[in-house]
DNA sequence: TGAAATACAAACCGACCGGTCTGTAATATG
DNA sequence: CATATTACAGACCGGTCGGTTTGTATTTCA
């Protein structure tokens, strides 16, 4: 193992126990102390690494993102299924994520989503980063929407671009809720409710019947 | 002025000074130093009026609940409207407080939303909290869905309920996709998205015309 | 082999954290 | 007027904060 590798290494455990960290307990109630000794490591090499705690924040963000995008991309991309179909499998995929979390006693939301919230006044980086991580998200969605229109699979009227937002805003608004009552019920409904509304067989909530 | 009068207004300096800072740093990122300095109350002061921050936290949050409630009862509800408009001119309502704030500079979110992502983790009654505002917002949605069905503004098959949560839900959601690229953009279309929803005539997106 | 660059170790820093302490005005009540 | 209670003042506390500094192994490469 040459040194650079072990550099990286260090790296990816500091990484590791940050986004765990921050993940479980925010990113000001969890200090730097904290995260070196999860890492196992220590103070200066932790300053060889990282200019600073917010640089850090910045990195684990993307890092996260990196990974989950790779597993969606690997799990639920590419595959052989209808445009339409895909897009569920990448929702439930989202919502196993949140059972995940309350099997575990906790409901801690999305990641980015907490970083918005707690930093995006404060940190002009941060508040770039996860604007960023939600565009990469919206083009996502709206590429599948576009994929499942030219499949015939949705209504050749409906806009992918702003409803890709609405999908995503009842995602995040989900997971908030979900986080306050601790109970992952939200997120299911609101995958249902877009199902709904997307499936021209059945009607979403307020439609007339169609004859 | 009698002294509890006194007392009182001291409380509500704390209360509204704390309320300003929380909700534009955030709970941890706001000391209390700055508190008390912005309030012009000194520590023994405050703690003679709160047992701790997280206390404070609490009592902001119901504080700023009863203030926007009472608006809501005064400005929105109890008018001579038909249910389902009383609906949108609350919705709207809320878009007006986000304007408001990209006014100034800065969109700061919901108060409540932000607390539920930074805090319902770490404290309890934090979350605790929060929960009874959403199911409160909920409970005053879900009343006014049931009302517009009864006045068959919407569809009767429409479960009020449950979509008392989606609305909120995509309320949340768009409000945080708001704060992290900071501009009111998402509020707007999702206030849209949920009138073509409730809209029996104007048919949502993804949904077979009627003939 | 030896100098340079890389990767790490840990003591140390002042500032600030939330919270406690003792003491003292101001006011209500007998 | 005496006294108890209410409301407040501010010095002080140990601990933790993010960050710096100096020193030292380890590895690369001329």
């Amino acid at each position: 193992m040459t040194l650079s590798d072990k550099a990286l290494a260090t790296r990816q455990r500091i990484l590791s126990a940050a986004t765990e960290l921050f993940y479980q307990h925010g990113y000001h109630a969890t200090g730097l102390d904290k995260i070196i000794r999860q890492a196992g490591v220590t103070k200066g090499n932790f300053y060889y690494h990282f200019a600073s705690k917010e640089e850090l924040a910045v990195a684990t963000l993307d890092w996260q993102f990196e990974k989950i995008s790779r597993e969606i991309r690997e799990q639920v991309l590419d595959k052989d299924r209808r445009p339409l179909d895909t897009l569920f499998v990448l929702l439930e995929y989202m919502a196993s994520r949140q059972k995940m979390q309350y099997e575990d006693g906790h409901i801690r939301g999305c990641y980015f989503g907490n970083f918005t919230l707690e930093l995006s006044t404060l940190s002009q980086s941060v508040r770039t980063e996860v604007n960023g991580i939600f565009r990469r998200y919206l083009e996502m969605i709206e590429s599948l929407l576009t994929q499942a229109q030219s499949a015939g699979q949705v209504a050749s009227d409906l806009d992918p671009h702003s409803f890709a937002a609405i999908i995503l805003g009842q995602v995040e608004g989900a997971i908030l809720l979900d986080k306050a009552n601790q109970k992952p019920e939200q997120f299911d409904a609101s995958i249902d409710f877009i199902r709904q509304c997307l499936n021209p067989k059945t009607l979403g909530p307020g439609h007339i019947e169609v004859p």
